[in-house]
DNA sequence: TTGTCTGCAAACGTTTTGCACGACC
DNA sequence: GGTCGTGCAAAACGTTTGCAGACAA
């Protein structure tokens, strides 16, 4: 059950731990983009001498190695998320929900041709969501 | 020199005193996205008794009648900008500089038809600048 | 004069740091 | 045995709050 993160720790050359595991295990099941107390809080019921530094470390770690990657949508603590590749998402203002976006940007490559070179892309939007819409109100 | 600033606060039914003036000129000079720790260290200068949290509080003013408008870079503080209109930014992780970036994403209608309601749109990228590219290194 | 704004100090929440202990090659 | 990870406590950092006095309209 948990082999596949040894796999991808192993793979990575980053040493397993129980917690980074756990870690792991947890964002990959957990695709809301939680934060660090979201995730420190549900694993440390589990393991209750666990220390939300070893959660800062363990997603510090994970995130250098481009397993998982941030983000970081204003007026929100920082958030993590399985997922790696690059995408947007939607912070609903009303349920706080935060939805994956799918765009792409044709246009990016007008960036890349004014001579600068982009490592990162990061988009986010606000508003209200669909389901909040159809609530009314 | 400032009527300009009086005009526009006036315009937005904000009441005018000399900081919130000094604090919008100095947006409107310096389009730069300056932290809030810039716009208070260059203003206390000529003010030696301006309170930080005053800064605050003018932006924030500034900011939610629309007349300017704040974003964040991960890894970075809260920023302000002049400029009111939807654009993005690039960070360039070598030379600290933030660049105007004013691509449009014809894609960001496929949200909206998605039932979604938008109504912010934040963008920014990391990387290394054409100048830092022509430098080397 | 009335309500709002300013400035100070203290509080707050998130993230980082320093360090001792423990686990693992 | 030496390196690296963990957990604790304290510190650091950016931001917010409460309040008393000052100011704009």
């Amino acid at each position: 059950m948990l082999e596949k993160y040894v796999k991808l720790l192993k793979e990575n050359s980053i040493k397993v731990t129980p917690q980074r595991l756990e870690t792991l295990k947890y964002l990959d099941e957990n695709r809301t983009h939680p934060t660090v107390d979201e995730i420190y809080s549900e694993l440390k019921e589990k393991n209750p001498s666990l220390s939300k530094t070893t959660i800062y470390n363990s997603l510090e770690t994970l995130k250098e190695h481009g397993i998982i990657q941030s983000l970081t949508i204003s007026g929100t603590e920082l958030r993590y998320d399985f997922e790696n590749k690059i995408h947007h998402h939607f912070l609903c203002k009303k349920c706080g929900n935060i939805i994956d976006i799918d765009i792409e940007c044709p246009n990016i490559n007008k960036i890349l041709n004014s001579g600068h070179e982009v490592e990162e892309v990061h988009g986010y939007f606000k508003g209200k969501c669909k389901k909040c819409m159809k609530k009314g109100s």
